[in-house]
DNA sequence: ACGGTGAATTGGAACGGTCCAACGCTGTCC
DNA sequence: GGACAGCGTTGGACCGTTCCAATTCACCGT
């Protein structure tokens, strides 16, 4: 009874003590008093409209100026039914590939008027298990998933109602949501092909987990098979990391071992390929002479001139960069049949490879 | 006229194609009539409020699940006047030490509710340039701002209007606006301590750029002027790179320089720290026998078993949550004076450092 | 029988914008 | 001289919530 006579005074909102400095940001309505002139004409000044007099618009841009109005995003999502927001959602922002994604998506989202509200799902507990109803609480125009994904259900659920598009891996396979991925089957293949072509004849590869590791090693296995050296190859199974990759290099390097070592190996990606480096020099081999490596996703490991190795480049940028199209496709026609396509990576060359030995 | 008759259809808002699949999300309307109460019991079932009929609560649950309703967010923090929204302005995704910062910050900020929206200044032109314009039009509930900023005229600006703390960097200073950052010069001494106490008589330290680079210089001079070695130490300067790195080693290494060489050095980085690496190497110098080495920053670099340098562990994580608990404190008292804590680093020790030769 | 009490429920006024129909002018044409 | 067109401008409905005051209703004590 007795506050609703004083509105606008601080401790309005009933919290413990005052918010901001009690006074509430400007609203259209301050502007157009201040100018002397409707909150209609403050609307149409805002946007730009060619119908309003000269005058006038200078006297509400001045009025803007002197008050410092920012116009409230609620309030103009809340009629338009549009947010000009996309939510992406990633599942480690550690991993230098998701960035490259993240730069394409926004050069042609930003283009676009669009903003990216981004969440970790492995960062912030909430957004993973959570995300599809903080997103559609918060009514976002689009969504891009970038890399694997911890709750296909609710993947599907969002899907139904917002366009979709999945960037940077294959699955899963819903209806109306878009799929562009790299290509890793070709990516490895690529690799493999260039140790053959260098004349490796025993060439072995450190495999990876999940299905894009499924799929690098189909690529190295369908190019030793092309190549008729499927009998000498060799794959042995790491994990992605550091570790993995030096343990599967010890196994596959070892004198011990009763048939005759690798010339060549191809590595699921750059970390496990730094792995096996170790291993490699720790055995007292010389990287290329001894041994050729090709790391996967050409991260700035690969470009360390300490490390210096081949690898795939994954074209990350241009993942976001199609993914970002897709979705504003979709945003203009939400019931397209599901798109999937595959970006060509290529080849890095450095210097961890050489021919062998003679 | 006609389409007043027919509210919900699809193209109701124009666009040239039709948006979604012409059904809007439901509203607390339908729940509510849905659920045959009016729309302020189905708000106060929302809010969790205790003075509702079971009977009634359940049917405005099963109404809200049978329609997959969600309250739409623009609307409510419209009339809340919060958004639970944080507003997070980074400067680098690339850089692994904000992803440390974020985690902590959202360790804590989650516990209170309370969402993260980033932006990065260099992937996202306008975010950077304008990202005071977005965030307040957003209205989010504070601001934090993430390593260097590009526009400190911006920052002030917006300072003025909403909680704002600074985490991982020095400056700038302003009235209201906390800082929160890594203890650079305590680091700076520690590593270079470290050193000393091994025994080796003259250091050497490769400089970075900017304040934080000053400030570990600085770090490095207070502790070997503490212990009478300042004559024999050396500063090379670089600029955080690996090239930088590997350069400025070649000339504090390089035989023709008229002095002995150092046997120790503390890089401004572990990127230029594995540059010097790769200059010793490239010289002959077995790293740790005939040269010890000191990175900062602790990343992934560091725990290469391939590298495996000491570093300066920085605590971004403890930065990023002391950042959070400065934020919660200053939304509760905006008008505090500003405060400054610094928090201190350890020392990682790996493998890169041993006693001089005798 | 009646006013009082308190709990459950409801209508309606905000919140800060956009947009549409309608308005007052001025000038033009027949 | 009156109908009309077109321009610049305005009031008011609406978007989907929250919150407050008001209402209903059952129950109680006198």
């Amino acid at each position: 009874m007795e506050r609703s006579n004083e509105p606008a005074e601080g401790r309005g909102d009933g919290r413990v003590a005052g918010r901001a400095d009690g006074r509430r940001p400007p609203t259209i309505r301050g502007v157009a008093e201040r100018a002397g002139v409707s909150k209609s004409l403050v609307s149409l000044v805002l946007q730009g409209s060619p119908r309003v007099s000269d005058a006038k618009r200078q006297a509400v841009l001045d009025a803007i100026e002197e008050l410092g109005y920012r116009p409230n995003a609620a309030a103009r999502s809340l009629v338009a039914r549009r947010t000009h927001t996309v939510g992406v959602l990633l599942n480690d922002m550690r991993n230098p590939w998701f960035v490259e994604v993240l730069d394409g998506l926004n050069s042609l989202l930003e283009a676009h008027g669009l903003r990216m509200l981004m969440a970790d799902g492995r960062l912030d507990r909430r957004a993973g298990q959570d995300f599809a109803r903080t997103f559609q609480e918060l009514r976002v125009d689009g969504l891009v998933v970038v890399g694997t994904l911890p709750d296909t259900d609710g993947l599907a659920e969002v899907a139904e109602r917002l366009p979709t598009v999945i960037a940077g891996n294959h699955e899963p396979r819903l209806p109306h949501v878009d799929i562009v991925a790299n290509d890793d089957e070709r990516g490895a293949r690529l690799a493999t092909e260039h140790l053959i072509a260098l004349g490796h004849r025993r060439i072995a590869h450190i495999a990876g987990q999940g299905l894009v590791g499924e799929l690098r090693r189909r690529g190295f296995e369908a190019a030793v098979r092309a190549h008729g050296l499927a009998a000498s190859a060799v794959v042995e199974s790491g994990d992605g990391t550091e570790e993995g990759g030096y343990r599967a290099a010890v196994r596959l390097l070892n004198p011990s071992r009763g048939t005759e070592r690798p010339t060549g190996v191809f590595a699921f990606n750059d970390i496990s390929c730094v792995g096996a480096l170790s291993a490699a020099q720790e055995l007292g081999l010389d990287v290329p002479a001894d041994l050729s490596l090709v790391g996967y996703d050409n991260t700035y490991l690969a470009r360390i001139r300490h490390l210096w190795l081949n690898s795939v480049n994954n074209a990350s940028h241009e993942v976001g960069r199609r993914a970002a199209r897709c979705l504003l496709d979709r945003m203009e026609r939400p019931d397209a049949p599901a798109g999937h396509q595959l970006v060509a990576p290529e080849l890095e060359i450095r210097g961890s490879t050489a021919p062998p030995r003679p």
